[in-house]
DNA sequence: TTAGTATATATTAATATACGAATATACGAA
DNA sequence: TTCGTATATTCGTATATTAATATATACTAA
């Protein structure tokens, strides 16, 4: 066991929760807003948001502010490249 | 969210630690017995039944004994692909 | 400035996970 | 049956995760 390892579970961690999931390969089709992850999660707004929370800490996501919302999108090539293995 | 994040998180989950993920890709070559994980993961035999146990509830491996000792391979199509798409 | 919308943070309680130590079980050989 | 090796289980404790509620912040428009 080593450090590459210890990345790519890290990655996995972070992906491997059903609203993660979700959020994710939601993700994948373009980014989207706070309120489109409410919707197609059905979780409450500050769910979504701790949730957002790991993805950003673990380097899948990044955000945009445009106006006043924010757009997410999926920066992390690992993290594409596992949501699409699981189609 | 659905039925279909939650199964692909569970076998995310299942991959999600730096020791199982370490197990796991060490299988994709080939079978292998609880003494060979013992000596690639580092860790003590307890601990990797341990993960064993759960990477079998998750679906992701099956074990086949033979004589004193028990080979475990992958059987998980996802789980193979997460693996692969992580190289 | 105020009001309204979008998103983030803090707190808390319940639950789950991790891992070491000790012990138990399964099998083959003698 | 006994011994030695391979693997599994149990238990205790520390730590992490989850999700709900309440509250706060950032921005736009009027």
């Amino acid at each position: 066991m080593n450090i590459h390892h210890k990345k790519k579970a890290a990655i996995l961690k972070a992906l491997a929760h059903p609203i993660r999931f979700c959020i994710v390969e939601g993700l994948m089709a373009g980014e989207q807003n706070v309120a489109a992850m409410v919707e197609c999660t059905k979780v409450p707004q500050p769910t979504v948001s701790q949730h957002l929370n790991i993805l950003k800490a673990a380097g899948v996501l990044s955000g945009e502010r445009v106006g006043n919302q924010i757009l997410y999108m999926v920066c992390n090539e690992d993290a594409k490249n596992v949501v699409s293995s699981l189609r």
